[in-house]
DNA sequence: ATGTGC
Protein backbone atom coordinates (compact mmCIF):
# COMPACT_ATOMS: atom_id res chain seq x y z
CA UNK A 1 0.00 0.00 0.00
CA UNK A 2 1.31 3.42 -1.05
CA UNK A 3 0.72 6.65 0.98
CA UNK A 4 -1.40 7.95 -1.25
CA UNK A 5 -3.46 5.24 -0.57
CA UNK A 6 -3.52 5.12 2.88
CA UNK A 7 -4.26 8.87 2.73
CA UNK A 8 -7.41 8.44 1.10
CA UNK A 9 -7.88 5.69 3.80
CA UNK A 10 -7.59 7.96 6.36
CA UNK A 11 -9.75 10.36 5.35
CA UNK A 12 -12.41 7.26 6.21
CA UNK A 13 -10.68 6.87 9.87
CA UNK A 14 -9.62 3.67 8.19
CA UNK A 15 -6.33 3.36 8.16
CA UNK A 16 -4.71 -0.69 7.16
CA UNK A 17 -0.64 -0.97 7.92
CA UNK A 18 0.22 -3.93 6.83
CA UNK A 19 4.32 -3.76 7.19
CA UNK A 20 6.22 -5.15 9.69
CA UNK A 21 5.60 -4.81 13.66
CA UNK A 22 7.81 -2.91 15.69
CA UNK A 23 10.51 -5.07 17.77
CA UNK A 24 10.82 -3.91 21.68
CA UNK A 25 14.11 -3.43 22.64
CA UNK A 26 13.81 -1.33 25.87
CA UNK A 27 11.75 0.92 27.81
CA UNK A 28 11.62 3.93 25.52
CA UNK A 29 13.09 2.56 22.49
CA UNK A 30 12.25 0.04 19.61
CA UNK A 31 12.80 -0.99 16.07
CA UNK A 32 10.32 -0.79 12.99
CA UNK A 33 12.06 -3.22 10.70
CA UNK A 34 12.04 -2.80 6.97
CA UNK A 35 11.94 -5.07 4.44
CA UNK A 36 15.98 -4.74 2.81
CA UNK A 37 17.56 -1.74 4.68
CA UNK A 38 18.45 -1.55 8.38
CA UNK A 39 15.15 -0.41 10.90
CA UNK A 40 13.86 2.68 11.94
CA UNK A 41 14.67 4.02 15.27
CA UNK A 42 11.67 4.50 17.71
CA UNK A 43 11.97 6.58 20.44
CA UNK A 44 8.66 6.06 22.93
CA UNK A 45 7.60 4.39 25.94
CA UNK A 46 5.00 1.53 25.46
CA UNK A 47 1.91 3.84 26.02
CA UNK A 48 3.28 6.46 23.14
CA UNK A 49 4.12 3.75 20.98
CA UNK A 50 0.41 2.96 20.78
CA UNK A 51 -0.09 6.66 19.73
CA UNK A 52 1.47 5.83 16.42
CA UNK A 53 -1.69 5.22 13.90
CA UNK A 54 -1.08 3.19 10.75
CA UNK A 55 -0.85 5.64 8.55
CA UNK A 56 2.29 7.10 10.54
CA UNK A 57 4.28 4.28 10.37
CA UNK A 58 3.40 3.59 6.88
CA UNK A 59 5.24 6.83 6.29
CA UNK A 60 8.12 6.39 8.35
CA UNK A 61 8.71 2.92 6.56
CA UNK A 62 8.48 4.59 3.25
CA UNK A 63 10.79 7.36 4.12
CA UNK A 64 13.18 5.14 5.23
CA UNK A 65 13.18 3.52 1.92
CA UNK A 66 13.24 6.16 -0.45
CA UNK A 67 16.63 6.96 -2.18
CA UNK A 68 19.44 7.93 -0.86
CA UNK A 69 18.07 7.63 2.49
CA UNK A 70 20.61 6.24 5.07
CA UNK A 71 18.74 7.01 8.83
CA UNK A 72 15.50 7.37 10.32
CA UNK A 73 14.41 8.29 13.69
CA UNK A 74 10.90 8.43 15.10
CA UNK A 75 10.53 10.42 17.86
CA UNK A 76 7.37 10.25 20.58
CA UNK A 77 5.64 13.11 19.34
CA UNK A 78 5.31 11.73 15.60
CA UNK A 79 2.15 11.44 13.97
CA UNK A 80 1.39 11.96 10.36
CA UNK A 81 2.71 14.26 8.23
CA UNK A 82 3.37 15.51 4.19
CA UNK A 83 5.42 12.77 2.57
CA UNK A 84 7.21 11.84 5.79
CA UNK A 85 5.75 11.76 9.78
CA UNK A 86 5.70 15.00 11.70
CA UNK A 87 7.79 14.03 14.21
CA UNK A 88 10.84 11.82 12.55
CA UNK A 89 14.63 12.48 11.68
CA UNK A 90 15.29 11.41 8.37
CA UNK A 91 19.27 11.81 6.91
CA UNK A 92 20.52 11.77 3.57
CA UNK A 93 24.24 12.37 1.90
CA UNK A 94 23.21 12.61 -1.38
CA UNK A 95 19.59 13.66 -1.57
CA UNK A 96 17.00 16.58 -0.60
CA UNK A 97 13.42 16.08 0.33
CA UNK A 98 11.35 19.30 0.19
CA UNK A 99 8.25 17.26 1.86
CA UNK A 100 10.12 16.52 4.73
CA UNK A 101 11.09 19.86 5.54
CA UNK A 102 7.59 20.56 5.38
CA UNK A 103 5.20 23.74 3.93
CA UNK A 104 6.47 25.87 7.42
CA UNK A 105 10.00 26.08 6.16
CA UNK A 106 11.81 26.86 9.56
CA UNK A 107 9.02 26.25 11.95
CA UNK A 108 10.64 27.46 15.31
CA UNK A 109 10.24 27.76 18.97
CA UNK A 110 11.91 30.79 20.64
CA UNK A 111 12.09 31.60 24.76
CA UNK A 112 12.71 35.48 26.24
CA UNK A 113 13.60 35.81 29.41
CA UNK A 114 12.07 38.76 31.43
CA UNK A 115 13.88 40.55 34.42
CA UNK A 116 10.02 40.39 36.10
CA UNK A 117 8.61 37.97 39.01
CA UNK A 118 5.80 36.14 38.52
CA UNK A 119 4.00 38.09 40.96
CA UNK A 120 4.06 41.07 38.43
CA UNK A 121 1.77 39.64 36.38
CA UNK A 122 -0.56 38.31 39.16
CA UNK A 123 -3.38 40.47 38.28
CA UNK A 124 -5.44 39.21 35.75
CA UNK A 125 -5.98 43.41 34.94
CA UNK A 126 -2.14 43.23 33.88
CA UNK A 127 -1.88 39.95 31.97
CA UNK A 128 -4.66 41.69 30.36
CA UNK A 129 -3.17 44.32 29.53
CA UNK A 130 -0.19 42.49 28.13
CA UNK A 131 -2.41 40.59 26.03
CA UNK A 132 -3.68 44.18 24.31
CA UNK A 133 -0.03 45.17 24.05
CA UNK A 134 1.38 42.19 22.32
CA UNK A 135 -1.65 41.45 19.68
CA UNK A 136 -1.41 45.10 18.77
CA UNK A 137 2.12 44.65 17.70
CA UNK A 138 2.23 40.76 16.65
CA UNK A 139 -1.13 39.88 14.68
CA UNK A 140 -2.33 36.31 14.54
CA UNK A 141 -4.13 34.50 12.03
CA UNK A 142 -3.48 33.80 8.11
CA UNK A 143 -3.00 36.48 5.48
CA UNK A 144 -4.39 39.86 7.20
CA UNK A 145 -2.10 38.73 9.92
CA UNK A 146 -0.14 41.59 9.04
CA UNK A 147 1.50 44.28 10.82
CA UNK A 148 0.67 48.07 11.17
CA UNK A 149 3.88 48.99 11.96
CA UNK A 150 5.08 52.10 12.64
CA UNK A 151 7.96 54.01 10.74
CA UNK A 152 10.92 53.04 12.43
CA UNK A 153 9.97 49.17 12.27
CA UNK A 154 8.67 49.46 8.67
CA UNK A 155 9.88 46.32 6.48
CA UNK A 156 9.51 47.67 3.08
CA UNK A 157 10.54 46.28 -0.30
CA UNK A 158 14.41 46.72 -0.45
CA UNK A 159 14.83 45.58 3.75
CA UNK A 160 12.63 42.61 2.53
CA UNK A 161 15.50 41.53 -0.25
CA UNK A 162 18.03 42.24 2.10
CA UNK A 163 16.29 40.24 5.15
CA UNK A 164 15.52 36.74 3.31
CA UNK A 165 19.42 36.93 1.63
CA UNK A 166 21.06 37.67 4.96
CA UNK A 167 19.13 37.00 8.01
CA UNK A 168 19.37 38.44 11.30
CA UNK A 169 22.50 39.95 9.81
CA UNK A 170 23.64 43.17 12.04
CA UNK A 171 22.64 45.82 9.51
CA UNK A 172 19.22 43.71 9.42
CA UNK A 173 18.77 43.53 13.55
CA UNK A 174 19.74 47.32 13.51
CA UNK A 175 17.05 48.32 11.00
CA UNK A 176 14.42 46.35 12.39
CA UNK A 177 15.25 47.40 16.27
CA UNK A 178 16.74 44.04 17.07
CA UNK A 179 19.34 43.54 19.63
CA UNK A 180 22.30 42.39 17.37
CA UNK A 181 23.56 40.40 20.61
CA UNK A 182 20.09 38.05 20.10
CA UNK A 183 21.87 36.80 16.57
CA UNK A 184 23.99 34.65 19.22
CA UNK A 185 21.50 32.93 20.54
CA UNK A 186 20.55 31.35 17.39
CA UNK A 187 20.70 27.77 16.50
CA UNK A 188 21.31 29.69 12.79
CA UNK A 189 21.11 33.13 12.62
CA UNK A 190 20.92 33.05 9.11
CA UNK A 191 21.23 30.39 5.98
CA UNK A 192 23.35 30.33 3.10
CA UNK A 193 22.91 29.48 -0.63
CA UNK A 194 23.81 26.08 -1.80
CA UNK A 195 27.26 26.86 -2.83
CA UNK A 196 27.91 28.42 0.76
CA UNK A 197 27.45 32.13 -0.22
CA UNK A 198 24.86 34.91 -0.21
CA UNK A 199 25.14 35.88 -3.72
CA UNK A 200 23.81 32.42 -4.67
CA UNK A 201 20.25 33.53 -3.05
CA UNK A 202 20.48 36.93 -4.23
CA UNK A 203 20.45 35.39 -7.62
CA UNK A 204 17.66 32.79 -6.66
CA UNK A 205 15.95 35.87 -5.65
CA UNK A 206 15.72 37.98 -8.60
CA UNK A 207 14.46 34.81 -10.51
CA UNK A 208 12.24 34.38 -8.03
CA UNK A 209 10.43 37.83 -8.37
CA UNK A 210 9.52 37.22 -11.74
CA UNK A 211 7.26 34.83 -11.04
CA UNK A 212 3.77 35.58 -10.74
CA UNK A 213 2.80 34.10 -7.19
CA UNK A 214 5.52 36.24 -5.87
CA UNK A 215 4.19 39.67 -7.02
CA UNK A 216 2.87 40.48 -3.65
CA UNK A 217 6.25 39.93 -1.85
CA UNK A 218 6.45 43.31 -0.31
CA UNK A 219 2.74 42.10 1.29
CA UNK A 220 4.54 38.84 2.31
CA UNK A 221 7.59 41.07 3.90
CA UNK A 222 4.75 43.23 5.62
CA UNK A 223 3.91 40.16 7.75
CA UNK A 224 7.12 40.05 9.15
CA UNK A 225 6.64 40.43 12.65
CA UNK A 226 3.10 38.21 13.10
CA UNK A 227 2.36 34.77 14.19
CA UNK A 228 -0.02 33.47 11.90
CA UNK A 229 -2.54 30.71 12.90
CA UNK A 230 -3.08 26.91 13.32
CA UNK A 231 -0.41 26.00 16.41
CA UNK A 232 1.18 28.92 16.38
CA UNK A 233 1.26 30.62 19.63
CA UNK A 234 2.93 33.28 21.91
CA UNK A 235 2.35 32.16 25.44
CA UNK A 236 3.38 33.91 29.26
CA UNK A 237 4.97 31.74 31.18
CA UNK A 238 6.69 31.87 35.11
CA UNK A 239 9.64 29.84 34.64
CA UNK A 240 10.27 26.68 37.30
CA UNK A 241 14.07 25.67 37.07
CA UNK A 242 14.32 21.67 38.00
CA UNK A 243 15.48 20.92 41.63
CA UNK A 244 18.80 18.92 40.62
CA UNK A 245 22.18 20.47 40.39
CA UNK A 246 22.27 19.89 36.84
CA UNK A 247 19.10 21.74 35.99
CA UNK A 248 20.28 24.54 38.47
CA UNK A 249 23.47 25.15 36.53
CA UNK A 250 22.34 24.28 33.34
CA UNK A 251 19.49 27.19 34.24
CA UNK A 252 21.96 29.44 35.28
CA UNK A 253 24.09 29.02 31.87
CA UNK A 254 21.08 28.81 29.99
CA UNK A 255 19.95 32.22 31.23
CA UNK A 256 17.40 31.16 32.70
CA UNK A 257 15.59 32.82 36.44
CA UNK A 258 13.54 30.58 38.58
CA UNK A 259 10.15 32.26 39.13
CA UNK A 260 10.63 34.49 36.61
CA UNK A 261 8.44 35.40 33.75
CA UNK A 262 9.34 34.85 30.48
CA UNK A 263 8.05 34.58 26.82
CA UNK A 264 8.36 31.14 24.47
CA UNK A 265 6.71 31.94 20.69
CA UNK A 266 5.77 29.54 18.07
CA UNK A 267 5.77 30.19 14.53
CA UNK A 268 7.43 30.05 11.06
CA UNK A 269 7.80 31.51 7.78
CA UNK A 270 4.53 32.34 7.14
CA UNK A 271 2.95 33.38 3.95
CA UNK A 272 6.63 33.93 2.18
CA UNK A 273 8.05 30.31 3.12
CA UNK A 274 4.29 29.08 2.26
CA UNK A 275 4.94 30.24 -1.17
CA UNK A 276 8.52 28.73 -1.56
CA UNK A 277 7.72 25.52 -0.15
CA UNK A 278 4.78 24.81 -1.88
CA UNK A 279 6.34 25.81 -5.55
CA UNK A 280 8.87 23.73 -4.81
CA UNK A 281 6.02 20.87 -4.49
CA UNK A 282 4.49 21.66 -7.64
CA UNK A 283 7.54 21.82 -9.31
CA UNK A 284 9.42 18.68 -8.86
CA UNK A 285 5.91 16.67 -8.67
CA UNK A 286 6.12 18.40 -12.51
CA UNK A 287 9.61 17.23 -13.68
CA UNK A 288 8.92 13.87 -12.10
CA UNK A 289 5.80 13.45 -14.49
CA UNK A 290 8.08 15.06 -17.17
CA UNK A 291 10.59 12.63 -16.96
CA UNK A 292 8.32 9.81 -16.05
CA UNK A 293 10.93 9.12 -12.49
CA UNK A 294 9.16 6.36 -9.89
CA UNK A 295 8.03 8.09 -7.24
CA UNK A 296 9.07 6.80 -4.04
CA UNK A 297 6.10 4.59 -2.44
CA UNK A 298 4.05 5.95 -5.39
CA UNK A 299 3.98 8.61 -2.93
CA UNK A 300 3.67 12.62 -4.48
CA UNK A 301 4.56 13.83 -1.10
CA UNK A 302 8.16 12.31 -1.00
CA UNK A 303 9.98 13.54 -4.21
CA UNK A 304 13.57 14.85 -4.05
CA UNK A 305 16.60 16.12 -6.13
CA UNK A 306 19.63 14.38 -5.74
CA UNK A 307 22.51 17.35 -4.49
CA UNK A 308 24.43 18.65 -7.00
CA UNK A 309 20.99 18.72 -9.49
CA UNK A 310 19.79 22.21 -10.60
CA UNK A 311 16.92 21.14 -8.60
CA UNK A 312 18.52 20.48 -5.46
CA UNK A 313 20.11 23.99 -5.22
CA UNK A 314 17.05 26.12 -6.27
CA UNK A 315 15.49 23.68 -2.93
CA UNK A 316 18.35 24.54 -1.22
CA UNK A 317 18.23 28.69 -2.11
CA UNK A 318 14.35 28.33 -1.69
CA UNK A 319 14.65 26.72 2.10
CA UNK A 320 17.41 29.15 3.16
CA UNK A 321 15.13 32.32 1.77
CA UNK A 322 12.51 30.90 3.91
CA UNK A 323 14.84 30.40 6.92
CA UNK A 324 16.29 33.69 6.31
CA UNK A 325 12.50 35.16 6.83
CA UNK A 326 11.41 32.79 9.58
CA UNK A 327 14.81 34.00 11.71
CA UNK A 328 13.96 37.80 11.71
CA UNK A 329 10.26 37.42 12.00
CA UNK A 330 10.58 35.47 15.41
CA UNK A 331 13.78 37.68 16.94
CA UNK A 332 11.56 40.91 15.51
CA UNK A 333 8.63 38.80 17.01
CA UNK A 334 10.86 38.84 20.60
CA UNK A 335 11.71 42.66 20.33
CA UNK A 336 7.80 43.77 19.62
CA UNK A 337 7.00 40.95 22.99
CA UNK A 338 9.38 42.72 24.59
CA UNK A 339 8.08 46.22 23.68
CA UNK A 340 5.00 45.50 25.02
CA UNK A 341 6.03 44.69 28.37
CA UNK A 342 7.62 47.69 28.63
CA UNK A 343 4.99 49.37 27.56
CA UNK A 344 2.28 48.03 30.14
CA UNK A 345 5.64 47.88 33.05
CA UNK A 346 7.94 50.40 32.05
CA UNK A 347 11.42 49.02 32.65
CA UNK A 348 11.26 45.89 32.08
CA UNK A 349 14.45 43.73 30.49
CA UNK A 350 14.49 40.89 28.72
CA UNK A 351 17.13 38.66 26.85
CA UNK A 352 16.64 36.13 24.18
CA UNK A 353 17.57 32.77 25.89
CA UNK A 354 17.26 30.72 22.76
CA UNK A 355 15.58 30.27 18.89
CA UNK A 356 15.73 27.16 17.74
CA UNK A 357 13.83 25.50 14.28
CA UNK A 358 11.61 22.44 14.16
CA UNK A 359 11.34 22.03 10.72
CA UNK A 360 14.93 22.25 8.29
CA UNK A 361 17.12 20.17 7.08
CA UNK A 362 20.60 21.30 7.93
CA UNK A 363 24.15 19.75 6.68
CA UNK A 364 25.75 18.12 9.27
CA UNK A 365 28.56 15.35 10.05
CA UNK A 366 26.29 11.89 10.77
CA UNK A 367 28.39 8.23 10.96
CA UNK A 368 31.40 10.72 9.94
CA UNK A 369 30.07 12.00 6.53
CA UNK A 370 28.21 15.09 5.82
CA UNK A 371 24.65 14.81 5.23
CA UNK A 372 20.94 16.70 5.11
CA UNK A 373 19.69 15.59 8.91
CA UNK A 374 16.05 16.79 7.94
CA UNK A 375 14.12 17.64 11.26
CA UNK A 376 10.30 17.31 10.20
CA UNK A 377 8.87 18.42 13.58
CA UNK A 378 11.98 17.27 14.99
CA UNK A 379 14.60 19.44 17.28
CA UNK A 380 18.25 19.56 17.31
CA UNK A 381 19.90 18.63 20.39
CA UNK A 382 23.87 18.43 20.58
CA UNK A 383 24.97 17.81 23.97
CA UNK A 384 28.21 20.04 25.80
CA UNK A 385 31.40 19.43 24.34
CA UNK A 386 30.25 18.63 20.49
CA UNK A 387 32.54 20.00 18.53
CA UNK A 388 29.78 22.09 16.08
CA UNK A 389 28.72 23.93 19.29
CA UNK A 390 32.56 25.69 19.64
CA UNK A 391 32.16 29.06 19.59
CA UNK A 392 28.66 29.59 20.90
CA UNK A 393 27.32 30.12 24.29
CA UNK A 394 26.47 26.80 24.65
CA UNK A 395 29.76 24.96 23.87
CA UNK A 396 30.00 23.65 27.37
CA UNK A 397 26.57 23.06 28.64
CA UNK A 398 25.05 22.11 24.80
CA UNK A 399 22.52 24.24 23.76
CA UNK A 400 18.67 24.94 25.29
CA UNK A 401 15.76 22.51 23.59
CA UNK A 402 12.88 23.85 23.20
CA UNK A 403 9.27 22.37 23.72
CA UNK A 404 5.79 23.28 23.66
CA UNK A 405 3.60 20.98 25.87
CA UNK A 406 0.36 22.69 26.08
CA UNK A 407 -1.23 25.58 28.23
CA UNK A 408 -2.41 23.25 31.00
CA UNK A 409 0.44 20.98 31.84
CA UNK A 410 2.95 23.16 30.88
CA UNK A 411 6.16 23.50 28.16
CA UNK A 412 9.66 22.53 28.94
CA UNK A 413 13.23 23.76 27.87
CA UNK A 414 15.63 20.72 27.99
CA UNK A 415 19.32 19.88 27.03
CA UNK A 416 20.88 17.23 25.19
CA UNK A 417 22.83 13.89 26.88
CA UNK A 418 25.41 12.11 25.36
CA UNK A 419 22.90 9.53 24.21
CA UNK A 420 21.14 12.09 21.64
CA UNK A 421 23.72 10.56 19.22
CA UNK A 422 21.67 7.62 18.69
CA UNK A 423 18.97 9.71 17.39
CA UNK A 424 20.89 11.57 15.12
CA UNK A 425 21.37 14.62 17.60
CA UNK A 426 17.97 15.40 17.91
CA UNK A 427 14.48 15.01 20.02
CA UNK A 428 10.85 15.61 19.42
CA UNK A 429 9.14 19.21 18.49
CA UNK A 430 6.28 19.65 21.31
CA UNK A 431 3.37 16.73 22.06
CA UNK A 432 2.77 15.88 19.05
CA UNK A 433 -1.25 15.66 18.40
CA UNK A 434 -2.84 12.46 19.04
CA UNK A 435 -6.87 13.89 17.89
CA UNK A 436 -6.70 15.08 14.12
CA UNK A 437 -8.29 18.84 13.73
CA UNK A 438 -11.73 17.26 12.71
CA UNK A 439 -11.59 14.53 15.05
CA UNK A 440 -10.57 16.88 17.73
CA UNK A 441 -13.48 19.32 17.25
CA UNK A 442 -16.38 16.09 17.22
CA UNK A 443 -15.13 14.51 20.45
CA UNK A 444 -13.85 17.44 22.53
CA UNK A 445 -16.03 19.93 23.96
CA UNK A 446 -15.81 23.71 24.72
CA UNK A 447 -16.96 23.95 28.40
CA UNK A 448 -13.96 21.30 29.48
CA UNK A 449 -11.63 23.37 27.48
CA UNK A 450 -12.53 26.68 28.87
CA UNK A 451 -12.36 25.01 32.63
CA UNK A 452 -9.23 24.10 32.18
CA UNK A 453 -8.14 27.61 31.44
CA UNK A 454 -10.57 29.04 34.35
CA UNK A 455 -9.03 26.60 36.63
CA UNK A 456 -5.27 27.18 35.81
CA UNK A 457 -6.33 30.97 35.81
CA UNK A 458 -4.46 31.11 32.15
CA UNK A 459 -5.84 34.16 30.04
CA UNK A 460 -6.24 34.33 26.19
CA UNK A 461 -6.70 36.78 23.35
CA UNK A 462 -9.62 34.27 22.20
CA UNK A 463 -12.98 34.52 23.53
CA UNK A 464 -13.40 30.82 22.24
CA UNK A 465 -9.99 28.73 22.45
CA UNK A 466 -9.67 27.08 19.31
CA UNK A 467 -10.97 23.51 20.18
CA UNK A 468 -8.60 21.48 17.86
CA UNK A 469 -5.84 23.37 19.94
CA UNK A 470 -7.07 22.02 23.02
CA UNK A 471 -4.68 20.18 25.16
CA UNK A 472 -6.44 17.03 25.03
CA UNK A 473 -6.33 17.09 21.08
CA UNK A 474 -2.29 16.29 22.25
CA UNK A 475 -0.40 13.36 23.13
CA UNK A 476 0.32 13.46 27.09
CA UNK A 477 3.41 15.63 27.48
CA UNK A 478 5.19 14.16 30.58
CA UNK A 479 4.83 10.45 28.92
CA UNK A 480 6.33 12.23 26.14
CA UNK A 481 9.10 13.61 27.69
CA UNK A 482 9.55 10.40 29.82
CA UNK A 483 10.21 8.56 26.57
CA UNK A 484 13.39 11.20 25.88
CA UNK A 485 14.27 10.89 29.42
CA UNK A 486 14.49 7.45 29.69
CA UNK A 487 16.44 7.00 26.23
CA UNK A 488 19.10 9.31 27.48
CA UNK A 489 18.23 11.62 24.66
CA UNK A 490 17.85 14.56 26.99
CA UNK A 491 17.23 15.99 30.50
CA UNK A 492 14.80 18.40 31.70
CA UNK A 493 16.15 21.67 32.95
CA UNK A 494 12.85 24.00 33.33
CA UNK A 495 9.10 23.94 32.97
CA UNK A 496 7.25 26.96 32.04
CA UNK A 497 4.39 27.19 33.29
CA UNK A 498 1.29 29.38 30.94
CA UNK A 499 -0.10 32.59 32.71
CA UNK A 500 -1.67 33.58 29.43
CA UNK A 501 -1.79 32.48 25.72
CA UNK A 502 -2.27 34.72 22.21
CA UNK A 503 -3.74 32.64 19.22
CA UNK A 504 -5.83 33.27 16.27
CA UNK A 505 -9.12 32.53 17.32
CA UNK A 506 -10.21 33.10 13.80
CA UNK A 507 -11.46 29.74 12.91
CA UNK A 508 -12.90 28.84 16.46
CA UNK A 509 -16.55 28.42 15.75
CA UNK A 510 -16.26 26.43 12.56
C1' DA B 1 1.25 25.41 7.96
C1' DT B 2 -1.35 28.65 4.15
C1' DG B 3 -4.01 36.10 1.15
C1' DT B 4 -7.11 28.11 3.54
C1' DG B 5 -10.47 23.48 0.29
C1' DC B 6 -10.53 18.95 -6.46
Amino acid sequence: MNTSTANRQRSNDRTTYTGPGMIATGEATALLPTETTPPIKVFGTQAIRETFDDLCLQQAVNSRLAPGVTDLVLNPDAHCGYGAPVGCVMVSPTHIYPGPVGVDIKCSMSLLQLDLPAEAIEDRKVRRQLISAICQRTPTGAGKGQRNAEKSRHVNRSLGRQLVVEGASEDVCESLGIPTSWAFRCEDSFHLGHDDTTDALGTRLEKLLERRDMSNFSDKMKQLGSYGGGNHFGECEVVEVGQSDRAREVAHAFGLTDGNVAFLSHCGSRGFGHNLASGQFRHLQNKFDQWGIPLPAGDRQLVYAPLGSNEANDYLDDMALGANFATVNHLLINALVLEAFQEVIPGTKGHLVYFISHNIARKESVNNRPAWVHRKGATRAIPGGHHSLVGTPFAKTGHPILLPGNPRDGSAVMVADEGAEASCYSVNHGAGRVLGRRHAKRVLDQTTVDSEFECGDILSNCRQYPIDEAPAAYKDFDEVLRSVKSAGLASEVARLKARFVIKDASKADD
